[in-house]
DNA sequence: AGACCCGGACGCG
DNA sequence: CGCGTCCGGGTCT
């Protein structure tokens, strides 16, 4: 497998997701917006390359309707149980399989 | 070209 | 109210 450097557009989601303070999390459409890029798809692609983990927060971002999304969806679900529980600790609490406290959506 | 992920909506109990 | 499913769009390799 060949590492590839993040293009400028993952660049820029790792850049406003280090911008979400602790404790709060944000959706992929709110840091599309925010990038200008109008898609929330692209969004989710680069966090789910995130090249910079764990320095770039992934975990703090989470899909519009409050649903954690594809974090690891991949790996049998263990990376996101793992992510799960670090939001736990911040306070980010969710209720089955979506968050429980809206509030806790930063927006830009 | 293909593959990947997200967003909103609908119906059901 | 919550869940599962459907379709399309934009980006990356």
């Amino acid at each position: 497998m060949k590492k590839r450097d993040a293009t400028e557009f993952e660049r820029r989601v790792y850049e406003a997701l280090c911008l979400v303070p602790r404790g709060q999390v944000t959706t992929y459409g709110r840091l599309a917006a925010f990038l200008g890029c109008g898609s929330s798809q692209a969004v989710g692609q680069a966090l789910r390359r995130n090249p910079f983990a764990p320095e770039v927060p992934c975990h703090r971002v989470i899909r519009g309707d409050l649903t954690p999304g594809g974090f690891g969806g991949r790996q049998g679900g263990r990376a996101l149980q793992r992510k799960l529980a670090l939001l736990a600790e911040e306070g980010v609490v969710f209720t089955g399989r979506r968050l429980a406290d809206p509030k806790r959506v930063y927006s830009f």
